[in-house]
DNA sequence: ACCTGAACACCGTTCAAGT
DNA sequence: ACCTGAACACCGTTCAAGT
């Protein structure tokens, strides 16, 4: 009976389990063979929504040998996945579901697809060409910066009205993948700034500047 | 009546104009002299959000003349202010309302509060502490960080269970402070990599590294 | 095992009627 | 102007009953 998610994912996903089921050509309490409560028909939409986001992760870190084209790889294919799939994207971070109490299912496969970015990161690390702080830092600041964009633009708040086009995106991805390399601090500031905020590296060179 | 809002505040925003109208001692049609409809009531709940996250904005410019300073306080004030308030932060960017079609009055102020973000940036670029790309795109990727961190902690993504502390919300502000200023690439590659990510200030010293 | 139909307690919204 | 009470068309969920 997959058949029902699929006409949800083709229409609408806040929406109406009595509805899914007419359009099904079932009785209204027909869906309720197959999940105990609504709840977890919309888990199990979220759940296909992780494992396409885990799938996508592994593709990633395949595509490349350098994790700085793996990491901007996994990056576009995670706000590809937002804008093709924005209601069931919202599902899964809309705060309409509380992911604590999900079936372990789908926490797990939630859990493997940020694996798959820590990953990249640690492999990152290691090839020096980020820097050693720990993994999961790195990792969830990654995540943050490509999802708060996702979220935004999903939300219209990034200029592009409705549908955002594969040129806007890409144009979105580079402002992205050279913020998280570089960060926003010119270049004369940065080894002032490094020693103030403390570098993970212990940078020490560099004289003052008029920075603040 | 503004005394239903308070009421909706301090329980539950997804739930129940019905209810609302009841612990207010009123019929369950009252409302409806003063929302059109229950979407226009939480347009009114999310408008509030916004106007405090504008003011936050404005109160981060004044608290240090530093734009770098100033950025790290509004970032720090827009994820306690989610933190504060989860259920309307979801409202204002959960998908549940679109904003696209809010009242003129609340897309106003939501746009006041970016371009309190923008006028930060704007300065830090005047004084050379940020680089001098597009100020409307480097607010976007500061706005998206701190954003993504804000939505990935609500939903409790990010290792925190439930309520974070005040203490672990000030080592993630550190983290993303970092990040955004500095970026995660180790010293030894940046310039290798800005010269092939093309950066926005034509930077064109260093040698060749190993950082593919 | 899987589905149906009626029923229950809720919604959001409308509307004639009151003051 | 503001509120009420009844009514309408919907929900999600339950349950006895069918096959």
């Amino acid at each position: 009976v997959a058949a029902e998610e699929m006409l949800e994912e083709s229409g609408f996903e806040a929406l109406s389990l009595r509805d899914a089921a007419r359009r099904a050509g079932v009785s209204h309490a027909a869906p309720y063979r197959h999940f105990p409560a609504k709840v977890d028909l919309l888990f199990a939409l979220a759940g296909r929504g992780f494992a396409a986001l885990d799938s996508e992760m592994a593709r990633a870190a395949t595509l490349s040998a350098d994790p700085i084209a793996q990491l901007a790889e996994a990056g576009l294919a995670y706000v590809r996945l937002a804008v093709w799939h924005p209601r069931r994207t919202q599902l899964m971070f809309g705060g309409i579901l509380d992911m604590q109490e999900a079936p372990s299912g789908v926490r797990d496969v939630a859990q493997s697809s940020f694996q798959g970015l820590v990953r990249i990161i640690e492999a990152g690390q290691r090839s020096g060409a980020f820097h050693h702080g720990d993994s999961l830092e790195v990792a969830l600041m990654a995540w943050s910066l490509v999802h708060g964009a996702a979220m935004l633009i999903l939300g219209g708040q990034f200029k592009y009205a409705g549908q955002i086009s594969e040129d806007d995106l890409r144009g979105v991805m580079r402002a992205i993948h050279r913020t998280l390399m570089l960060g926003i601090v010119r270049d004369d500031c940065r080894d002032d700034l490094a020693r103030a905020l403390g570098s993970p590296e212990g940078n020490l060179a560099g004289g003052p500047e008029k920075c603040d």
